[in-house]
DNA sequence: AAATCCAGAGAACAGTTGTTAACTGGATGA
DNA sequence: TCATCCAGTTAACAACTGTTCTCTGGATTT
């Protein structure tokens, strides 16, 4: 059912598309309630006008954003809670897998950190919903586990809340350190691998 | 040794204030890196050029904003986290401390949870240095508990870190329920006691 | 081949912004 | 009392903003 766009349909995606570059880079150094129409689309070499042709707004082009940036992400969070090895395995891979993806897309990371509590209303709330999103997969993965047995659903969301948060923070501080050298960031994975491993502890003595 | 201070100096400290308020103000609708100076002047009733007498940028204003939404809060974290009941009424009168701060101070929390990954570098570093002094001190409170006995410095710094990301995460959620009804309040009340429950849980086992 | 569509360009709009310089007038200290 | 100080004012600046309307020319459809 694959259907290869027309020119323009392409040319305007392809236009879209950097728009959507463009203003994820100029947020580097600013929040989005602070990024001008005229500034995206400067940086894009098209007329501001243009803009109109992809986006009702700014805040509507960081909705687009936060879906480029947590959209394709459901499928790693799955197998990563899914690997069924130790605890102090998966733990380490998840680490790694953070720090990966850190390194692969630092300025989506750093639009979610800045955005889930920034300044315009929808692009927070599409962040919330896609990060429940995300405690809800973790909480049916991890009632998978035979570990879950006597947990109620209500306890498992709030575990898997627990674990993405944790996940959130960590990859935060992996951003700060990107610029720092590798002992910087090897202390960030070693914290972050012993928060984990005592979330891990409280989660097997739960039901004691 | 306290001085009455000259009339000239009273009012300009209460310009000064009257600036932080009106910014804290026009912050609940939008991040620091689009507040305008003329918008802060404009909301206090004073001209443009005024602000300069008081602050040298935006940025700076930001980076006394966070001292005085966190700087004192330091003696209110000492005494929540020292209180020697059982661990169940600690963990219950911390969550009631957030719940009545942020609805005591509920613009203060926003500004922190907002910029604390905002788009001002120097607020951000404010903000990462007073939430590394709560982490210290809380390090330093949890290290006078028996329970701490074969503990490392470095771990006590990572459990203590974990409680201080813990409750901000907290205070956001309350934030987000401000204008929800009180069982709204509730619920994230209860999960937030039963996290921390289990962090407890697992900081108990952590020497198994 | 002709008619339609539509992504992007261009020009103009009223408002806004940060920053400068020179000033005023009441508080301050000699 | 008189000279100094300095918080706040006034006016002006070039530069920027989002949004509107009109137009163009190549892709698309008939």
């Amino acid at each position: 059912m694959s259907h290869t766009l027309g020119i323009r349909q392409a040319q305007k995606q392809k236009t879209r598309q950097a728009l959507l570059d463009a203003a994820l880079g100029l947020l580097e150094g600013q929040s989005l309630s602070s990024l001008g129409l005229r500034e995206v689309t400067r940086a894009v070499g098209v007329a501001p006008t243009a803009f109109y042709r992809h986006f009702r707004s700014i805040a509507d082009l960081g909705v687009a954003l936060v879906e480029e940036a947590l959209g394709s992400l459901h499928p790693m969070i799955r197998t990563t809670v899914t690997a069924a090895d130790s605890s102090d395995e998966r733990i380490a891979r998840a680490i790694e897998l953070i720090a990966g993806h850190v390194d692969a897309y630092p300025a989506h990371v750093r639009f979610i950190a800045r955005e889930r509590h920034g300044g315009v209303q929808s692009v927070r709330e599409a962040i919330r919903d896609q990060l429940a999103r995300f405690a809800e997969e973790v909480s049916a993965e991890l009632a998978k586990d035979r570990a879950a047995e006597g947990w109620s659903e209500e306890d498992l969301l709030m575990l898997a809340h627990l674990y993405v948060d944790q996940m959130l923070i960590t990859a935060s501080l992996f951003l700060e350190a990107l610029d720092g050298t590798g002992e910087d960031r090897e202390r960030i994975a070693q914290v972050a691998t012993r928060q984990m491993r005592l979330i891990s502890i409280g989660r097997q003595h739960w039901l004691d």
